[in-house]
DNA sequence: TCTGGGGTCCTAGTGCCC
DNA sequence: TCTGGGGCACTAGGACCC
């Protein structure tokens, strides 16, 4: 392990709902909950305001409905999540060629690898000088890690957030994990933390004091010889900045059981040729066809056939999948179903099979899957999500607060804007399209299109606190 | 109250080959 | 010829992460 501080770990705060919150003025200093908004759906990611309430990220939505009935709650937008995650990264690479992205708002970044740090104190200013970027460029907060591993960074993150810098010295790391939760390591979920509980095992001290041998006893031995590393705060896993993609899959949570074993079959072909849509995106073939399916009960089960060769063919993916449903019992009805590729390659080599199966191929396109199992169709039912940018001839620029009984209700607001007024008009109004999001700060570029009328800086002070997030609507058009 | 979606890694059982 | 063991591929499931 290095004897300087030089590992980073950045953890951008509350991510999503921070985004929204920067381009809907009237929900700064409020409680924002993004996720999915079905009767299924769970929080992905909620702001500090809704978690004093103690909404918290994996949490059923109607839970956190009735935890937080006033609090702002949004679908999540991945695409404009994509663009300000690049804009991040963007500037993690200018400080390092070695960046780890681990998802959209997190990465480990190498600040030795450049010689943009090599001692405690180079490394805290390349830290605090890259908060001050990212709050320039985006808008956004972001907490930083720093420590002689990757481990030891990303718990130095966790500290200091929100909005937080912490520096981890080396030769201090042992007497500051010592009281720590084992839960605190990275590879303790609710499981394992449970296994260790039971053992007499509460700190990461308690860890060390174990034993690697007893610690195999309990775990299993990769586990086991990892944690018992971790404890004695021994890490030295590289930064690695290219990771190879190891599956590719698609899964989909019905609002309701499907109880009809046609219908499954249909969704299974449906969600093959999506997992297909991804893996050529991807410029990748697969060997491994996996098949999930969770039941009404939410036992879940994979079945999986491995062809002779790596297949990119729809109709390969589909048929295979379907021969896996076959031995699948779905009576009493499932609530997910996923269809997965594994055993990856960057080439095609279509066998003989797949070259016969091929003859009788159908398009890849989802407009394939019959009628009665899709969304309903554009532009009979205009769809208004909540969270989503739209533009009004009249207007200008807004987002939906919330649509029901043929009405839809907007807010107009740009990222610089003063919080604004509230409108609630027909879903069907001539005069109200769907719009890119708009920059988060002035300027800034990649966004989305059509920067007018946001000017000022995002996150101005002021604007915030001014506005309560289910306003009523002022006037009906 | 009732549990998303997209991943990675590990373990264990089984069958096959040498 | 029989048996055992190692190594490997495959399959299924579980735990964990964000």
């Amino acid at each position: 392990m290095r004897t300087a501080p030089t590992i980073m770990h950045l953890d951008m705060d509350a991510f999503f709902a921070s985004v929204e919150q920067a381009s809907k003025p009237s929900l700064r200093g409020k409680a924002v909950v993004v996720g999915g908004l079905g009767p299924r759906g769970v929080v992905a990611t909620c702001s500090y305001e809704a978690r004093v309430f103690g909404v918290h990220s994996a949490m059923p939505m109607g839970q956190a409905r009735r935890l937080a009935p006033n609090a702002a709650y949004l679908v999540p937008r991945f695409q404009l999540y994509r663009t300000i995650s690049e804009q991040v990264m963007g500037l993690l690479r200018a400080l390092s060629p070695l960046v780890e992205p681990l998802s959209l708002d997190e990465a480990f970044v190498d600040l030795e690898a450049a010689g943009a740090a090599w001692d405690a104190e180079s490394a805290r200013l390349a830290g605090a000088g890259l908060r001050t970027a990212i709050q320039d460029v985006t808008g956004l907060t972001g907490s930083v890690g720093l420590a002689a591993s990757k481990m030891l960074a990303k718990i130095a993150s966790e500290q200091a957030k929100p909005d937080g810098l912490v520096l981890i010295e080396p030769g201090t790391e042992r007497a500051m994990l010592g009281p720590m939760s084992v839960r605190t390591l990275p590879g303790v979920g609710p499981a394992t933390g449970d296994h260790l509980r039971r053992a007499g095992v509460h700190t990461v001290g308690e860890l060390a004091e174990a034993g690697e041998d007893e610690l195999v006893r309990l775990l299993g031995k990769a586990h086991g010889h990892a944690l018992y590393a971790m404890a004695l705060a021994r890490d030295e896993r590289p930064v690695v900045a290219e990771r190879e993609t190891k599956s590719v899959s698609v899964e989909d949570t019905y609002d309701v059981d499907i109880h009809d074993r046609v219908r499954v079959g249909l969704e299974v072909q449906r969600l093959a040729d999506r997992c297909v849509g991804r893996l050529r995106g991807a410029g990748l073939s697969g060997r491994t066809i996996v098949l999930k399916v969770r039941r009404y009960d939410f036992s879940t089960l994979t079945r999986s056939e491995t062809l002779r060769g790596p297949t990119d063919d729809p109709a390969v993916v589909r048929e295979a999948a379907l021969r896996l449903l076959e031995a699948v019992d779905t009576t009493g009805g499932v609530r997910l179903l996923g269809v997965g590729v594994s055993g990856l390659a960057d080439f095609t080599q279509e066998d003989l099979f797949a070259q016969a199966a091929g003859e009788q191929e159908q398009p890849a396109q989802e407009e394939r899957v019959e009628e009665g199992v899709r969304e309903p169709a554009e532009p009979e039912e205009r769809r208004w999500s909540p969270g989503h940018d739209v533009r009004h001839d009249e207007y200008g620029h807004g987002w939906v607060q919330g649509s029901g009984l043929g009405r839809v209700t907007v807010r107009f607001e740009t990222p610089g804007s003063e919080p604004g007024r509230v409108r609630t008009f027909r879903v069907q109004d001539p005069h109200l399209r769907p719009a890119e999001p708009l920059p988060l700060v002035a300027g800034a570029e990649g966004a989305g299109e059509g920067v007018a009328g946001a000017a000022g800086a995002a996150g101005a002070a002021g604007a915030a606190g001014a506005a309560g997030a289910a306003g009523t609507p002022d006037r009906v058009s």
